[in-house]
DNA sequence: GAACTGATCGGGGGGATTATTT
DNA sequence: CCAAATAATCCCCCCGATCAGT
């Protein structure tokens, strides 16, 4: 459990959301942020199936990831996702990633447009990181696929993620 | 400030969402949840201001509006909002509406179509409703300003509406 | 000629396609 | 010289300012 500070009238409009007596937090939030309950809860009740990165099931089924149409969008949410699942296997991941010329992440643009000549660099919302972005779908889930095989993440949930990445 | 406990999954689900540095967990779930900042909280401290059109505050506020930097995208939503929050002025407004050739708004595509050269009919999502979109900022102004006269919706509420247009 | 309305066309983003390198 | 990998040109489409027409 984790323990988050939130104003007096946030508060109150959360509680006031609840479905049924005694409910928590999280499952007040879960529902109202459209989220499965894909981790503890489920567990619980049902087969226990391990889930090891119930980050990027959340992301993947949010509306904030569905909404987005175009590949460039999914593709900076993913990215942001994978740095704040884990800062220090992302850095690692990022520096060694790059093609024979172009330097594919970076945390400033700069180096980025330098390493190429029409890079396009964007920036990875809520992260310190930028991304190439003038690359061809194939290439955006190679990049992706590369960072979460180097993070160690499993085969399956990037088999996952990569299914889930044409809209 | 209230302290609540959510697990640590969704925890890392909401961190994740940041979208500046330093950003509290309040600001985040606002963003998420969409809701302003203009509840309980600011009418403590300010004068007790009557609300009439809330429809339209939260809209306006919410991340769903804010995060559409687009004027079109900006455009469909607020006539979405107005369908909403009243379908039946929201018809009549929508009929009596037109330029001096072009019809600016109709329940099919098509009668848009005709009415003009390259109108480009849009969609209103979440309404039988579509729009004309090849036209200047100034005119898709014009609409939203013209429609919400029609439907009796106050001076300063068109006001608010036509501030918040603008990225 | 002033004001209003229509719709052409330029700018920019996205990413498939093509050019280039390995 | 061919294949695979990589770069980046360039086309398409969306948006909406600007200009043409009423």
């Amino acid at each position: 459990m984790k323990t988050i500070e939130i104003d007096e009238e946030l508060y109150q409009f959360i509680a006031g959301q609840t479905k049924h007596i005694g409910e928590d937090a999280s499952s007040i939030l879960r529902r109202l942020l459209n989220i499965n309950q894909s981790g503890l809860a489920k567990q619980r009740t049902s087969v226990k199936k391990e889930n090891h990165y119930p980050l990027f099931n959340d992301l993947l089924t949010s509306s904030t990831f569905t909404n987005e149409k175009s590949i460039i969008s999914r593709f900076i949410l993913l990215l942001s996702a994978l740095y704040n699942y884990n800062p220090a296997l992302f850095a690692i991941a990022a520096t060694s990633l790059h093609g024979s010329k172009r330097q594919y992440l970076a945390k400033d643009k700069l180096s980025l447009e330098t390493s190429g000549k029409n890079t396009k660099p964007r920036e990875i919302t809520g992260t310190p990181y930028w991304v190439i972005s003038n690359t061809n779908t194939a290439r955006k889930m190679y990049i992706i696929e590369s960072i979460m095989s180097d993070m160690g993440i499993s085969e399956t949930m990037i088999n996952q993620v990569t299914n889930a990445f044409l809209p």
